[in-house]
DNA sequence: CACTTGACCTGTCCGC
DNA sequence: TGCGGACAGGTCAAGT
């Protein structure tokens, strides 16, 4: 999915539109895709979106009925608001007034003011699941996921006693696994692995302190970069407003193979690790 | 434990 | 043009 960055820029945008609209109605086309149905008649419908939080690659919608509509996008999952009503013509939504909802999308809520909110997944990996808001940070994936990356306290010190759980396990999988630290996904393990010169398959115990100085670094860079420019648009991601991110012009290696590295010039090539499609500059990113 | 594979789904792309 | 297989930004469960 959107990983930490796009999340973050969707919930920007989320927040800029919904925040104190009233929820009217939902339309539910894939059940599956709304968890918790039993909730809404008493919790859902004619409350107000109060504040959209977001923790790891899990957005908190809060309503006004003490209720939380947690979103995972998962791969594919988009949520995209229309609200030309609102804005009137020529906001971003406008191009596309009519052309939702479409096949993709699984779930429809519409707003007292007539503005609606689609959430699309072409592949239905994602959901919308409601709950009480007091009860959010006690579900599982809560409670097990790891620190915000770009949080100040995400020191050195912390960083490293994290990845070093897994000492005998390689770099890019410790990366995404999201209870050693939250929000990274495939995009950025890759380019900050790319950025602090470390092979995926390096065994984590074998990474200086100075190296992995240099990989932090390049996590809190490449993240901050990203949600500058609204995150990666490669296939499915979109803002909340349906506009793409432009960031995936100023990846360096993520499906950039065959094209010249960045900063040696030498092939970018592709491999698999961690079960995951792995991109790295064989020159700039040796194992030992 | 660490690691892999399969599952969840749909769509696209590439080679034959 | 059609068909089969691989692959796609994520996470879980089950198997080795």
């Amino acid at each position: 999915m959107p990983e930490l960055p796009e999340v973050e820029t969707l919930r920007t945008g989320l927040s800029e539109y919904i925040i104190g609209l009233k929820i009217k109605s939902v339309n539910i086309y894939n059940q599956k895709s709304f968890i918790n149905q039993e909730a809404i008649n008493d919790h859902f419908y004619g409350s107000e979106i109060t504040a959209i939080k977001r923790r790891a690659k899990v957005l908190k919608i809060e309503l006004s009925s003490g209720y939380t509509i947690l979103a995972h996008l998962k791969m594919t999952g988009q949520l995209v608001y229309v609200g030309s009503k609102v804005f009137g013509a020529g906001h971003p939504s406008d191009s596309l007034m009519g052309k939702l909802p479409d096949r993709s999308t699984r779930v429809q809520i519409e707003f007292s003011n007539g503005s609606k909110l689609f959430f699309n997944d072409q592949r239905k990996f994602g959901w919308l699941r409601l709950l009480p808001t007091v009860e959010v940070d006690e579900i599982e994936f809560m409670k097990k996921v790891g620190p915000e990356p770009l949080d100040d306290k995400f020191t050195f010190k912390v960083f490293k006693a994290r990845i070093q759980r897994r000492l005998g396990s390689n770099i890019k999988s410790v990366l995404l696994d999201q209870t050693v630290l939250a929000g990274i996904g495939n995009i950025y393990a890759d380019e900050a692995l790319w950025g602090s010169k470390i092979h995926p398959e390096t065994r984590v115990k074998d990474i200086s302190d100075a190296r992995i100085k240099l990989l932090l670094k390049d996590i809190k860079y490449i993240l901050n970069l990203s949600i500058e420019k609204g995150g990666s648009s490669n296939r499915n991601y979109v803002q909340a407003d349906g506009k793409k991110g432009s960031f995936t012009e100023f990846a360096r290696v993520f499906r950039r193979e065959k094209f010249p590295c960045p900063r040696c010039g030498e092939v970018i090539i592709k491999l698999r690790v961690a079960g995951r499609g792995t991109h790295i500059c064989p020159a700039c990113q040796k194992l030992n």
